[in-house]
DNA sequence: CTGAAAGCGCTTACAG
DNA sequence: CTGAAAGCGCTTACAG
């Protein structure tokens, strides 16, 4: 089987305490005659330590669970590759656990799978857990740390500011002269959405614009979201602009306003949220608030491993406008 | 700290050794009312038997690793969904590790991640494995599989048939009486590309069609190859029809013909290998050849997991051909 | 500088 | 039906 410190101690002719030590890089326990003598058989050996043996004993773990919506968006990835990139720097491993969205019991199992296994923390990637789930999560007195969702203001979380982005994409639009703009494709129960939607109508309200009800049309953050809302708005809305909430929803209300005839961005402005690479593959090119995902992933797993000194608190990350195609100023 | 099997044990007034039969489903080693009692006592305490210790005395692990590499293409997803979804029903749990694409030594640090921890065996996501990598991998002696893509015949393996692939997409065009066909976007070091390419050329001489070197456009399967792979056709190809090897490369395709005036698919009929949703939010739609990526990750799980009696077989899963909007007849 | 002893939480023969 | 003993691979005081 698997070589262990012992088969060393044997062909070094040494205690396995002393191995251990040697190979745990622990401070003036031995000669560097044994250390070189010990990392040399080791190697040759092929040995690889169990860490699952060792996190038993000391009871720590480098592990970092991360549970993941199984996202009908598509910015997981660059937040996972942060994780990843940010874990390797630590030294930490990661698991990646995924939940079906709106699946209470799918993510209890999640977390029951955290539960059985030596875990450092949890990092919760875009995951509104339900209030009973989320007392679960926190019965594990593990660090945990939310990303890209703020769960309210109960727990710590790492995201942009999703107030001040509705708030600046709907001045953007202001500004290029729109005064009917529309807001699609957000949920409506959770906190991203309200926030999005609180710092738009924040912006109406400072430059004394009104805004018709049927304009903030709710949804999932899909394509099909994106769709339905702009078939709400009609062949011929009143709308100069529209806020998509997710580059997905902002290509389905390209998509639709494309069918419907509506010239973009000539007739209809979108501005997209989120800013991945499909704001890039569409005709015209969406422009977008930009966040950066990578960072969250990265911060994230910083922000978790120190956590213990700042609790429950919002970290907010830098976004950015960039103006692709599909925004206009208006006469 | 964490309740134990022992804290179990002394408030049922019973041995350890009983309670770890009982919460483990052992057969006829206790009597129905204290089996009982054990787990209301369990359940009560809130017990998580910590499994990386169970693993350690049973030496057997229950964990999956997944080794993707971040990709730059997009249906990994769907393949993890099905791995999830697959591992949830076998009671697996996942283990994620993604490696930079071409870099050896990213890697070998997954493998070695692997190799400190108890793992059940290994599934390999669309990853071209360097040769003195996959002798590590070899070396562990745990199971694996690699997904997605075929890595030459030596590995077992579980993707679509990439000759096939590449035999139907060309005979689907040959039928609609194209005769100048164009392929773009895969590598040409790897066995995908490969066989693409092998079941394209095939299918051409077959019908006695001849190609152009300039036809066949090697990349790295995304959006910027599709668009390079565009400019090199220029802007009035020969061509009528190219099978972009991936979505993206389809997509960087379609938006470059556009910049050269060329009409999807009147002027150029593309035809895409993948499927994934992208497909479906650019105009015209893409004509596509579509995987099975879900039931890859699915049937991935399932396969590793009874792989004793199978070594080293190709498993083959169907696609589909779909039209949509980017392909058209020839007069 | 080196090692014997005890133990992390669990399971598996073995004996009753 | 129940339990004492030994051990998985490792680390941490403690003693020399």
């Amino acid at each position: 089987m698997a070589v262990t410190i012992k088969d060393i101690a044997r062909s070094a002719q040494i205690s396995a305490v002393t191995v251990s030590r040697i190979l745990s890089n622990k401070q003036g326990h031995y000669s560097a005659a044994t250390a070189e003598k010990v990392r040399k058989i080791a190697q040759k050996m092929g040995y690889h330590k169990n860490i699952a043996a060792a996190e038993l004993v000391t009871r720590k773990s480098h592990v970092v669970a991360v549970i993941i919506s199984a996202t009908k968006t598509n910015f997981a990835e660059k937040i996972v590759e942060g994780i990843e990139q940010s874990a390797i720097k630590y030294g930490y491993n990661i698991v990646l656990l995924t939940v079906e969205p709106n699946n209470p019991q799918s993510q209890t199992r999640a977390l029951k799978v955290i539960l059985g296994r030596p875990i450092y923390g949890v990092l919760l990637l875009s995951l509104d857990l339900t209030a009973k789930n989320f007392r679960l999560l926190q019965a594990t007195e593990l660090p945990y740390l939310f990303i890209s969702i703020g769960v309210s203001d109960k727990a710590s979380f790492i995201s942009s500011n999703d107030f001040q982005i509705g708030y600046q994409a709907t001045s953007f639009l202001i500004a290029k002269g729109h005064t009917k703009i529309g807001i699609a494709g957000m949920t409506d129960d959770a906190y991203i959405g309200q926030q999005r939607v609180a710092g738009f109508k924040q912006a109406l309200r400072e430059s004394k614009l009104s805004i018709q009800d049927n304009w903030i049309q709710f949804g999932d953050f899909t394509y099909e979201a994106g769709i339905k809302a702009m078939h709400e708005y009609g062949p011929n809305p009143e709308l100069t602009a529209v806020i998509g909430t997710s580059d997905l929803v902002s290509i389905g209300l390209l998509n639709a306003a494309n069918d419907f005839n509506l010239a973009v961005p000539q007739r209809l402005s979108i501005l997209s949220i989120d800013g991945t690479q499909l704001t890039k593959i569409v005709r015209p090119q969406l422009s977008s608030i930009t966040q950066d995902f990578y960072q969250m992933g990265y911060q994230g797993v910083q922000t978790l491993i120190q956590q213990a000194n700042h609790k429950d608190k919002a970290h907010y990350l830098p976004f950015k406008i960039i103006e692709r195609g599909s925004t206009s100023q208006l006469p």
